[in-house]
DNA sequence: TCGCCAAAGATTGTCGACAAAAGTTGTTAG
DNA sequence: CTAACAACTTTTGTCGACAATCTTTGGCGA
């Protein structure tokens, strides 16, 4: 009602600093870049967006709220580390709001919806092909996004956006670096079903890509953790 | 891990000034003490609270973070008035959840959870026999909050626990006051199903439960919304 | 009497400075 | 050489003051 273009859809349009503190920190985590348990510094940020501490507190708070980052009291903000536990928990949730979103798509799909989707997926793969990680993730991301923005529930599509993410903190942090995120093309069979609005089909194949990524998750070796000087610095040999 | 027991969960233990403030301020949301609409001004805030206008804000931060009020820049923060497409979307977005909630919570129920679920059913029968709405509102809300606890995933807890509180005021705004809340005792059944473990009556019990909810509401003319003076002073005749 | 414009008042937003806490470095005793 | 202590540095938390904005009040003219 007072916004038109909901603010997990913006691209850039920072209006205000801490937009754009956060944009660039949900951007930064969403492509990898930012391995959980990284320190957030307040005057860090504030001194790379050439704006004032509140704003980055602001900003801060909003991450926080969206479990994107922790903050610990008088000790600052930290890319959050998922545990496992929690992990199981996400993915669970996934399954459940994505399996509505799934049937709800179905039902509201347009020829046009089902053709940025194809898009979506055309550009993951191509993405794939050039080993681009980052616009991988990315594309991966917003595949599943654009799915519940098909299915037209701003809730469950907010609460998506929040999952997706810690998604892919999960991932990095857990994730085998040998298949990728959504290592095969599982994302055109999706388009395939909801095209076909064969709904039992839909909601099985995305039953099973969830259930595929969680799979490869291995909680016994982190993968990426945040790194310490010693670990960026001196070239580990394997063991 | 870094906490035990979980926020949305405390009752008081307002260690700092913030928390007591979001919790005031929710518990008088759950129990339709301050209507949709409402203004919350930092200065008011910070007066009856004793504190300084910073520890305000940030409370106000979080608490629009779960969408519980609307923050209008430069305007100050308003207890939030969901429209009739939102809340569509709040409930279509319980039923998601709660039937996963249901589903998980057949399998963990042990017979203490189950009596809780019990206890919580009586006493929200007598706070309606004694006419007690915020009582009765309160409850009802636990009782809700209860199955995602025996359900055991934290991710969903926690999008119940808005989604609940975003009904509630959606009830205080576009339900009719004939026929209160949940009228009926429907949280009785409920518990009959689970304890049974009777998955597909439960599912269905609850899907009825929030079904007849959402069509008690009459979004044509407004229960109650945010009281003018006047409106608050004259008493008007009914039409 | 009604509507418009200007001034006054109140509220929110921003900023810099200081206080408190944690982390780091250097020193010294064992 | 190690460990513990102390001083220092860095970082976060708090506060009050000022600026910007909105709302209300009062006045003016049609």
């Amino acid at each position: 009602m007072s916004e038109n273009i909901p603010v997990d859809q913006r691209i850039d349009a920072a209006r205000v600093p801490e937009d754009a503190i956060t944009a660039s920190i949900l951007a930064a985590v969403a492509e990898h870049r930012l391995p959980a348990g990284t320190k957030l510094g307040e005057q860090a940020l504030s001194d790379l967006f050439a704006c004032h501490r509140s704003n980055v507190r602001r900003a801060l708070m909003s991450l926080a709220a969206q479990h994107v980052i922790e903050l610990q009291p008088n000790r600052g903000a930290f890319v959050a580390t998922p545990s496992p536990e929690e992990s199981r928990e996400v993915f669970e949730a996934r399954r459940t709001i994505e399996r509505t979103l799934a049937r709800l798509a179905i039902k509201r799909a347009r020829p046009e919806d089902i053709a940025e989707m194809r898009r979506l997926t055309v550009q993951e793969a191509e993405a794939r092909a050039r080993s681009d990680k980052p616009a991988e993730l990315r594309l991966s991301r917003a595949f599943h996004m654009q799915l519940a923005v098909i299915a037209g529930n701003s809730v469950l599509r907010q609460f998506l956006t929040e999952l997706t993410l810690r998604t892919t903190l999960i991932l990095g942090l857990y994730g085998d670096r040998g298949s990728s995120s959504c290592a095969k093309d599982e994302h055109g069979p999706i388009v395939d079903a909801l095209e076909a609005r064969d709904e039992a089909r839909l909601v099985a194949l995305i039953d099973e890509h969830l259930a595929h990524l969680e799979a490869g998750l291995d909680f016994d070796r982190p993968a990426s953790r945040a790194m310490t000087l010693a670990e960026q610095l001196i070239p580990q040999r394997p063991l």
